[in-house]
DNA sequence: GCCAACGTTGGC
DNA sequence: GCCAACGTTGGC
C-alpha cells in the first residue's frame, strides 16, 4: 500500500464548486492543459489521495471543501491529455480564503501562497492539509 | 477590469 | 537554442 498524498485543485466557480461536487458526488477533472499538472495526474495522483478544493478567480479565492480521488489519472480523448475523477467528502461551513492561508504561519511554504502560483493541481503535504482541514472545520 | 506572473509559440 | 511576442491565469 502507497502512501496517501494530499493536493490542491483549482476551478472557477463559474466553471464547478463544491456545492456542484456535493450535489453530484463525483466528478471527472478533465481539461488541464498544463504539463506539471498533467504529469501530476498522470504520475502520482492515487485513488484515495485527499483534495483541498479550491476556488480560483472567487470573492474571496479559497478552499471550500475537501474531496477525494475517485480514479487514478486515465488518458482523455483525445490522449496526451490525462484526467482523474474526484469524490465529494465535505464542505466548510466557509471558505478558508487565500489571505487566510497566508496569514497562518505554517503554511509559508505552501504552494498557493506562493507569488505567481498558477498549477492547477498542487502538491500539498500531509500537515498543510491537516491544518487546512483544522481551519475549515472552525465554526464561527 | 487591470496587470503581473507565467507558459507556450515561433521566427531566426 | 534564444528570446520576443503572445495568450492565459488569477489576485486584487
Amino acid at each position: 500500500m502507497t502512501t496517501r498524498r494530499y493536493w490542491l485543485m483549482k476551478c472557477e466557480p463559474d466553471v464547478y464548486t463544491i456545492d456542484d461536487l456535493a450535489r453530484d458526488g463525483k466528478t471527472s477533472w478533465e481539461g488541464v492543459r498544463n504539463y506539471q499538472a498533467r504529469n501530476f495526474m498522470r504520475d502520482d495522483v492515487q485513488e484515495g489521495d485527499g483534495v483541498l478544493f479550491y476556488a480560483s478567480n472567487a470573492k474571496p479565492s479559497g478552499v471550500t471543501g475537501l474531496a477525494t480521488i475517485a480514479r487514478a489519472g486515465y488518458l482523455e480523448e483525445p490522449p496526451a491529455w490525462f484526467m482523474v475523477d474526484i469524490a465529494f467528502v465535505e464542505r466548510f461551513p466557509e471558505i478558508v480564503s487565500l489571505a487566510t492561508l497566508k496569514s497562518t504561519k505554517a503554511l509559508a511554504k505552501m504552494m498557493v501562497t506562493q507569488k505567481g502560483s498558477r498549477l492547477s493541481v498542487q502538491p500539498v503535504t500531509k500537515a498543510e492539509y491537516e491544518i487546512v482541514v483544522r481551519i475549515g472545520r472552525q465554526r464561527v
